[in-house]
DNA sequence: CTATAATAATTACCTGAGTAACTAATTGGA
DNA sequence: TCCAATTAGTTACTCAGGTAATTATTATAG
């Protein structure tokens, strides 16, 4: 019967980060979603965006509209592949000498968020809902 | 280290249920964000549109929208109170009769979403992120 | 080899949520 | 009492994400 609120929760939790994680990096001009791009060129190295999409599970349309917005700042370059459809994203120079400003201030706030909660539950909870999300993917091809 | 991963597993969990709950509300003509509201008036009782943003943790704006769409739609209407600068919002006639329906959907949608979830994990994350989401909040007054 | 199908990315338009700035009404303190 | 501060709600604008439709390119079936 309190589904509705494990539901209203989630939605609540998931707002509650995504706002903590702007005010983190807004002295750097940079927003959540532009964020999760650049942390995944940075350890996964460069990748056409169809990639960046299926890593961070984005439709197209917004990922095309981050990275533009990334391009503008000057902080990714798209290159051409040989398949011409193809936009391979990198970082740049620039981003690559402020990556780890930006990192600190993300791992900073991280450890701000869970200092209160025992690593073992971080871990129970990572795999609880990891589980129930790769469950709900899954539910589509049945 | 990890801790990233914990987020966007969040993060995505939330997209997911959310666009769950839009397929599951299509049929009748409702969105997710409609719903929530139309929920809390049904179980809690007609109240004003500030304690709706309270209750469902969303700032003004969005629930002015929210609640100008319902009234476009007939399924709630609003009410001077004794202090003009409120409008406190009651459900209609025509809400109340189709919202056993639109309760079905959505309980069948949530047993299937939790199906293969034991009782006891749900109330294990339920509790925890609810305590998590807790502390998050309080946060801002430290 | 050509016509059709599939893929990468973009454009246009939608829902959802946030901040800043504003109006109107109410409350409280000097 | 009256002016300042607070509160409820709205408007304007922004970010994040989604679907549908389109373009350009590549792959594939006949």
């Amino acid at each position: 019967m309190s589904t509705h609120q494990l539901f209203h929760t989630i939605h609540q939790l998931s707002r509650e980060l995504t706002k903590k994680v702007n005010d983190t990096l807004q002295p750097f001009g940079l927003y959540s979603a532009q964020w999760a791009v650049l942390f995944v060129l940075k350890t996964k190295g460069s990748m056409p965006q169809s990639a960046l999409c299926a890593y961070l599970a984005v439709e197209a349309p917004p990922m095309t509209r981050t990275i533009q917005r990334l391009l503008k700042q000057g902080f990714v370059k798209q290159e051409a592949g040989a398949d011409k459809r193809v936009k391979v994203i990198h970082l740049t120079e620039k981003a690559e000498q402020l990556y780890p400003e930006w990192e600190k201030a993300v791992l900073d706030m991280n450890d701000r968020l869970l200092t209160s909660m025992p690593q073992e539950q971080q871990e129970m909870i990572r795999h609880l809902l990891a589980g129930w999300l790769g469950q709900l993917k899954g539910d589509l091809n049945e």
